[in-house]
RNA sequence: GGCCCCAUGGUCAAGCGGUUAAGACAUCGCCCUUUCACGGCGGUAACACGAGUUCGAAUCUCGUUGGGGUCACCA
């Protein structure tokens, strides 16, 4: 068996979509699996839709997600570089090959070059709509002969080359997902190949570059199934062996359709800036569409590559369904170490301008519980900010109804002297107090249960519900605590 | 509309001729917890429909319905 050689082929257009991310995690996973190798190539042969800055993007965000290949392009030292023997790997800078491969199909007779204006394709293809007939290419050119072809192409005449395919004729192919797939000519169109401006369609230069790249298998998302007959057709004029065909189902929204933009976040960016971690967002796309056969659903990198096969990936689309999501990559949160967390958090809480640089070189142990304390309830890093917001801030504030009754209750008053008298013996509120301090103030007012914990808790943090209020007092320490309960007997008690 | 693909709970899914039709997320209840969260236990909830094939169909065949994709000098 040859060795496997699979590769991620993106064009450069945008940020990278979700799904975009699972069909490398797909061929990074096969390649891994079966020792083969993982290629990066770039198709940006629409030259009208290139955008800045989205190649590094793209090559950022696959090393973020942890899905690291062999060949093709790379940045190193901020510069973007090639590596492996079957370059270039971009396909602008391939233009002669192509070229040279479409001269080929001209003169073997299987493409034809093609004149016609931009504005009689259009006319044509609304009359067909027009007649309810599916809209085509009518073959005008097809029958010119290549002589006189070849003349107005000297004088400069504007032209585009098409495949020209036979008629009613079946094209097979076998897709290891979705079996055996049949397609007659009759129903497809005759693809332009090269275009205008000189540069190839993807139909043409998918297939010259797969080929010349030596590419196993072609992992791609469903959309590609309709074109790929389009594809072996070619692989059957030149004559060469064709690579395995993997189809893989749709990501999509909730009602259905194409994840897309307008439906929330779809670009990995997006959720990296959420605060997902790669391994969560990893270990759930992996499952949209595929499942191991223990049916194990938390899976490591190293568990999803040893796992792995297209024999288990469904045909069905999958809807993305963030609160599936949300479990995943709150238990990776969970089971993060606290210094980790503490670093992914940092970034959020200085945004939200809780803490700032200083802070956080003086006081990393005080972070570190801080995080310690909420980790268990964070589904994604940027909720850090507003679980610990009120940690923040002594000014108390009581928005709840239900808190503010707690607090006007009637022992309130005791309680907080009860507290600030047991704080003027201490120095400050080490664990041993925190953990006792409640036990202290009912004995001494005799005050208990909810009657004595709620108007604490809403006293000291403004809400009912929160943190283990342990924590939270030892967090606080014994100044903020005095602050607070000043601050809210002159706001709220009277 | 033509062509192609698909069809198990709300969602992801296991199942590949004989099962009480798994599991996970979500949801609901209970427990743990002086709150919340985490965790534990349990409940509700599915084979789209109709014909075949077969002793026996979620599993095989055909049709219907429904959904998706695709029909560019975009990928």
């Amino acid at each position: 068996m040859k060795d496997v050689r699979v590769r991620f082929a993106p064009s450069p257009t945008g940020f990278i979509h979700i799904g975009s991310i699972r069909t490398a995690l797909y061929n990074y996973l096969y390649a891994r699996r079966n020792n083969g190798k993982f290629i990066l190539r770039i198709e940006d042969t629409d030259q009208t839709r290139l955008v800045e800055g989205a190649l590094e993007n793209l090559i950022e965000s696959l090393h973020w997600a942890g899905i690291e290949y062999d060949e093709g392009v790379f940045i190193e030292n901020g510069e973007v570089i090639q590596k492996g023997e079957y370059g270039p790997y971009i396909q602008s800078q391939r233009l002669d090959i192509y070229k040279k491969y479409v001269d080929e199909l001209i003169e073997s007779g299987h493409a034809y070059y093609c004149f016609c204006s931009k504005e009689r394709l259009d006319a044509v293809r609304d009359e067909q709509k027009i007649k309810g007939l599916v809209p085509k290419y009518d073959g005008f050119c097809r029958s010119l002969s290549l002589e006189e072809a070849k003349e107005r192409v000297a004088n400069g005449e504007e032209y585009v080359v098409r495949l020209k395919l036979p008629k009613n004729y079946d094209v097979h192919f076998t897709d290891l997902v979705r079996g055996d797939i049949t397609i007659n000519t009759d129903d497809m169109d005759d693809q332009v190949l090269l275009k205008s401006d000189g540069f190839p369609t993807y139909h043409m230069a998918v297939v010259v570059d797969d080929h010349l790249m030596k590419i196993t298998h072609i992992v791609r998302g469903e959309e590609w199934l309709p074109s790929t007959p389009k594809h072996i057709y070619l692989y059957e004029v030149f004559g060469w062996d064709k690579p395995v065909y993997v189809h893989l189902p749709t990501v999509l929204n909730k009602d259905r359709k194409k994840l897309s933009k307008r439906h929330g976040d779809v670009s990995v960016d997006d959720f990296k800036d959420k605060g997902y971690l790669p391994e969560g967002l990893i270990n759930y796309l992996a499952l949209v569409g595929w499942s191991p056969e223990d049916n194990e659903e938390i899976l490591s990198m190293d568990d999803l590559i040893q796992k792995f096969s297209f024999e288990r990936v469904s045909k069905t689309g999958g809807i993305f369904d963030k609160d599936k999501l949300d479990w995943v990559n709150g238990h990776y949160i969970r089971s993060g170490s606290v210094e980790e967390i503490t670093d992914l958090s940092i970034p959020y809480l200085i945004d939200a301008n809780l803490i700032d640089e200083d802070f956080v070189k003086n006081n990393r142990e005080w972070l570190e519980h801080l995080v310690d304390m909420v980790k268990e309830s964070l589904a994604y890093m940027s909720e850090i900010s507003e679980k610990v917001e009120f940690m923040f801030n002594n000014e108390v504030v009581v928005e709840d109804e239900e808190a503010l009754e707690y607090l006007k209750s009637e022992g309130t008053k005791q309680i907080l002297d009860t507290i600030r008298e047991i704080l003027s013996n201490v120095e400050v509120v080490d664990e041993e107090l925190s953990n006792t301090m409640m036990k202290q103030i009912q004995k001494a007012t005799g005050i208990k249960g909810k009657n004595l914990y709620m108007p604490t808790r809403v006293a000291l943090t403004g809400s009912l519900h929160g943190p283990e209020f342990s924590k939270i007092l030892y967090l606080l320490g014994k100044q903020n605590i005095l602050d607070r309960i000043q601050y809210v007997e002159s706001k709220y008690l009277d």
